[in-house]
DNA sequence: TGTACATCAGTGAACGCGCGTTCACTGATGTAC
DNA sequence: TGTACATCAGTGAACGCGCGTTCACTGATGTAC
């Protein structure tokens, strides 16, 4: 079973941070190696032979899931024929996207910013979180309407800033009836519309 | 030292819960037993004599955060003057508090909203989380100017929401520009005024 | 009020367990000829 | 193209450690008389 081929290493490699990815923003940064490693599909003796150390992984996987946040927000404005209309495309897709049953889309700023809080400064993810973060609020900055580049950007931090604390509170509330309308009333808020369904 | 008196039990009690309400919204609820007891002036072993376990514990110090908040919400609410001024003094206390260096006050939504939504749904620190949540939400709905009930409770939810995504972000980005400004844009959208300083 | 004693809050060692990390080993892969 | 062999991705046991929880023990407290 040992030396695979470079082709399969690399197809594992792969297979770890898409894992990783995915379960670091479920279940937490905390998410142990051997549940990691055995999602993957392999066992967790190996796992030294990819990463540095688990901090490592854990901030290959976080720009890995800000990468595709930001090529999703790339493609829901592109997708649009003006810049209220992408906006309305890129927050109108991330309340859809993030309120799906799909795991794989799930917004590392409302996953993962209360873990990256409580590591140290110095941490990997930490850097890599930051950057994330600005990227994305660039990115509904370009779309935004309005005057100033500096005012586009304020209206961004506050349209994200309310997008991800309605997913963290509505996440938190799951089950309870609180939990939709807080999606509802946010969205609606954001959009001035009421969403179709 | 065993055998304290009773008066000194219940001081010790109080202790325990007044650093986990803290340390529990600063490290998160998998803070150890051993660090809460020692910040609490005791060791470990006599923690069941206090608790039925860690996740009552954890029950108990969310409820208790959020019942300090609710009397700070409360008491900024009835110091104003009108509905427009209790909810500014709501919210603009909300971000002068958690930006103030006192780590007794420690939004509980910002701080445990995603510790909470990866516990099991039956955990006993979920319940506690979404009734104090919807407490919250109630006293701001009370003091939203607006006309019908579920009005005001949409507002308040987007208001919440806001506040509560713009403090765990600002968190994730501390010692980074972003951070303050993330605080001061959504700040001026909900209130529509540049805070003094 | 004073004495005898049962209670029980707090101590610290111990429990089994899961963690991140290390390591000797394996054997198919990839290379040198 | 075939053969001989060094490489190294993956395995699984082991490491030290910290976790939540349990427990025998202690001795001042609180009570019964």
């Amino acid at each position: 079973m040992p030396r695979v081929s470079k082709a399969e290493m690399e197809h594992n490699r792969e297979q770890i941070e898409r894992v990783s990815s995915r379960l670091m923003r479920e279940r937490g940064l905390a998410v142990s190696l051997v549940e990691l490693m055995g999602a993957a599909g392999l066992t967790h003796g190996g796992f030294y032979k990819h990463f540095a150390s688990k901090d490592n992984l854990a901030a290959v996987a976080c720009a890995r899931a800000f990468a595709e946040s930001a090529q999703r927000w790339e493609k829901r404005g592109a997708g649009a024929s003006n810049a209220p209309g992408a906006r309305a495309a890129i927050i109108g897709g991330y309340f859809d996207a993030n309120n799906g049953s799909n795991p794989d889309i799930n917004c590392p700023m409302a996953a993962l910013a209360v873990d990256v809080s409580r590591e140290g400064d110095d941490k990997e993810v930490g850097r890599v979180f930051r950057s994330g973060l600005k990227n994305l609020v660039g990115i509904l900055a370009h779309h935004q309407d309005g005057m100033s580049d500096a005012e586009r950007k304020n209206k961004s931090l506050v349209d994200v800033a309310t997008m991800v604390g309605a997913l963290v509170l509505s996440r938190a509330t799951q089950g309870d009836l609180i939990s939709e309308a807080i999606l509802h009333a946010t969205r609606e808020a954001l959009l001035g519309e009421i969403p179709s369904a």
